[in-house]
DNA sequence: GACCCACCTCTACAGTTGTCGACAATCTAC
DNA sequence: GTAGATTGTCGACAACTGTAGAGGTGGGTC
């Protein structure tokens, strides 16, 4: 699924809050940018016709969306175009691209860390790796 | 710099090859992908325009091209808008996607190792930065 | 039961993008 | 120097995107 980026600003409410309606994810966008409910409630609109939102349900004349295309499929989809058309399909550049220069949160650093600790431990003994994916998994440290 | 899809496909040329001219950048598409002449130098003449390329110089009537911007400016304005829409502002699962499911080559995975080992180092002694660069972009094993 | 507000529907419009054809200019090979 | 091929110029068009206004309508309030 292929979606354009205010149509992705839109699915990350759905994505965080569950269904929701269109003045409300307009409140929440309107915090951040100065757009009108129109503008907000066409995009909805246009997500529901491509198949990304359905309407949930309705309570009095307000319309309940929900997302039907998960974070996980749409990322994975746009991860795939972004780097064949911006990294012409090497992934190296990208890696260097989010490691120099502090770009990295310590959470994210952390991350990465967890994330390659377990990948080796996959590629090395192969065991204990319910272990290392409930450690990746809970964050903590 | 904010560049579509077809866009960065020619720019990738420029960036590989140096000065191009429109044929060379036509035949070049063509072989991957079915597109006329026409589309290639209209897309070549937005570029231009836009100021990601300009005419270096003319062979007969032919004329060739160049970059004007850097891959490095355009990948990470690129980066941070895909970033900031697709995973919401966290590169935390952008890291998942990037580590899960062997979608790294050996190669890619191997250089991240290298810079993490850079990036490590540059952490704690803060010595020794010049030889870890030199390790990461030889790129040897 | 009239009114106002919130919400929906529909239409529109300009800019971008991918795509191309028509036609003009030039070069090259006889 | 003339014809065919090459390359450039220009205009066009449909789909998508961001943006919004006009106007209808259900629903609660006094």
């Amino acid at each position: 699924m292929r979606l354009s980026d205010f149509e992705l600003d839109v699915m990350q409410r759905f994505w965080r809050e569950g269904a929701c309606s269109a003045p409300e994810v307009h409140q929440a966008i309107a915090h951040a940018r100065d757009v009108t409910y129109s503008t907000v409630k066409t995009v909805i609109d246009r997500l529901e016709r491509k198949g990304a939102l359905k309407r949930s349900r309705q309570e009095g004349r307000t319309i309940l969306y929900e997302a039907v295309v998960s974070p996980d499929a749409v990322q994975q989809t746009m991860l795939e175009r972004f780097v064949a058309h911006v990294f012409a399909g090497d992934r190296r550049p990208l890696l260097n691209h989010l490691l120099k220069d502090e770009q990295l949160t310590v959470e994210e650093y952390r991350y990465l860390e967890r994330l390659l600790a377990r990948h080796r431990s996959r590629h090395t003994s192969g065991v204990a790796e319910v272990a290392e994916v409930a450690e990746v998994e809970s964050g903590d440290d």
